[in-house]
DNA sequence: CTGAAAGCGCTTACAG
DNA sequence: CTGAAAGCGCTTACAG
């Protein structure tokens, strides 16, 4: 008691605290309240008396109170308001432009995005993974979409911790987890089609060595037209710096034994560099060759000539994720997992012409 | 009292949690110790004797313990691991390869980074140096570096709540916060001379309208030189979807007015499209002109002729960055502001040449 | 060497 | 309509 009694006098002549935020409690301090009416008004909450209100918001603007902290609220209801996400590589275009499309959608939703690049690593995917559930974030969204392994396993942790995990893009075949796709199968075979209906016969594919999506669609075109594939396939694709040198040693025989006309990239990265490199070759694009890619990438409109691709709908699927990841922590969704395809957009350019124009 | 029994009853049949993390209590339950004692364990401290410590080890394998929640810890310590990054737009590589590098070395570090995109705009720096505030971020890097107005306000105020606030590249003259600069204005000093060595005379620079160091760089050299400069200034350049268009517009009265022989572009993204345009015009490159970037973005090797370009040195400056933001939280700066200033690297390539080289 | 207790800044039944 | 109190998961003087 006497105790007691001490402390208060020594209270009596603390100081203004010029550091750190101002708190809910400071607000409440200055509006005559207790803390939980400064919490109700900041929640929204209907059950506040007008005049209350008025003086909490003016308290509020007295207090220069910016907004309550996260990590305590967070603490309380088990939301941060915080999302991971997880790419290959953000100096990839087609990352980036996923990350920012994620972040404005993100944005508008009142969602932080932090992003981790893996490069495809397994051990540094999971690391991240758990990283993210240290950080207790609302949802997961990882790019591209597959997750097996140990990237799995982590990422069912985090989900039972009650975070969303959502895969966006390719993501081949059956998935445990929620996934925003984009149908590239369907793509890659309208435009193995369309390069078909120019007369091409001996198409050309270049891409990573695990078969993806896009390649399938390319193999389903030409057999369904009875014609044979082309492969050539190069490890590490999206990350290695090497990749020109790689494909100045490997193009020409690929291209010249084979009697290629046309070649298909598995992204405008890769799709790029083959333009640069056949060129080199003293090859004429698009009258010797064609080319094409995927993800249309800003780049790829400023070639000469400018570069064939097929768009993916980022900002569409990053709304969907998005919404999904809402859904999910509302405990609006029922059924077990969402598979939601997005159609890609063929945008075809000058890199592309007819078999043997001139 | 009866109510509480009830209670205490229905406890009995509690069910085991399969949801959520396990928590320091878990672990200390299961080790049957405190949990003040597994806090410390996890925080390497040295008064914890090794058999109990080996008991904690076994309890955080057994209950599957990944890592204390961030939340809480930061909600006590005053230190969330987090670092804001606020960038004009992560589609721009320079800025995509600046955020790459930060998150590694941030990774390394054992920090998080919330990446944020404002355009540019003020409106939205300001929203979301709030918002980062509002995480509690430890640290806020922002790229460019320069801090004005409003953002420089918001700034202020999430500075005073204990983060560390870092520019990071371009920041003309003073700032009131630390600073990890690249001499630009050297570099495009040196860019420019080097042009001159090759004969130039009438050199033009395009850029932002908002005057940069690497237009200083430049105007000096022409200045030392007794030449006069020539200016092409595009609002928004960074961010202008319709860019391409418009340097068709101004450039070629730009360069046969003036008859200028090279052109330095403030970044090797508009570099890129004035490479781009002047082909289109009819120009050869480097015979008929010659052009330099800024950045060294992946790309500009991509080229035919390869860009000419400034590299600068992300990686030292991301690590710089993060040491300065470490030392700041310790206290272990005296002085009030920090500014390191890296050396750029010229890399000159197939674009550039010297005048009317055939 | 270890534990009980206070407190970081919130939210939310529970009383009134 | 409003407040007192408990508690989210940690850390850290303070006792012992």
């Amino acid at each position: 008691m006497p105790q007691e009694k001490v402390r208060s006098e020594a209270w009596d002549h603390k100081q203004p605290e010029p550091l750190g935020r101002a708190t809910i409690h400071t607000v409440a301090e200055v509006a005559g309240v207790s803390s939980a009416t400064v919490s109700r008004v900041l929640n929204q909450s209907p059950l506040v008396a007008s005049h209350t209100r008025e003086r909490v918001y003016r308290a509020i603007e007295e207090t220069g109170f910016r907004s309550p902290s996260r990590l305590a609220r967070a603490l309380r209801t088990n939301r941060t308001g915080i999302l991971g996400l997880l790419v290959e590589n953000i100096m990839n275009p087609y990352y980036a432009v996923l990350a920012r499309a994620v972040d404005d959608v993100a944005k508008e939703e009142g969602f932080v995005v932090i992003v981790s690049n893996d490069d495809g690593c397994e051990k540094v995917g999971v690391e991240r993974l758990y990283t993210f559930g240290s950080v207790n974030v609302d949802g997961v969204l990882v790019a591209p979409g597959a997750l097996e392994g140990k990237r799995r396993d982590a990422a069912r942790e985090i989900k039972a911790q009650g975070a969303a995990v959502i895969g966006l893009g390719d993501c081949l075949g059956e998935s445990e987890f929620d996934v925003i796709g984009v149908d590239l199968q369907e793509a890659a075979y309208k435009v193995c089609n369309h390069l078909l209906s120019l007369g091409h016969r001996h198409i050309g594919f270049v891409g990573p060595i695990i078969k993806t999506d896009r390649c399938l669609g390319y193999e389903q075109a030409l057999r369904d037209s009875g014609l044979s594939s082309h492969l050539l396939t190069m490890p590490y694709v999206g990350t290695r710096e090497d990749l020109v040198e790689a494909l100045r040693e490997e193009l020409p025989s690929f291209i010249e034994a084979r009697g290629i006309t046309a070649i298909i990239g598995h992204s405008d990265f890769i799709a790029l560099k083959i333009l640069r490199v056949v060129r080199e070759m003293g090859l004429r694009v698009p009258e010797d060759i064609s080319i094409v890619g995927f993800d249309n990438i800003p780049e790829s409109t400023m070639t000469v000539p400018p570069l064939a691709s097929v768009a993916i709908p980022h900002r569409e699927m990053a709304a969907a994720a998005i919404v999904t990841i809402q859904k999910r922590l509302a405990n609006e969704i029922s059924s077990p997992v969402v598979c939601q395809i997005h159609q890609a957009k063929l945008c075809m350019r000058g890199s592309v012409g007819s078999k043997n124009c001139s």
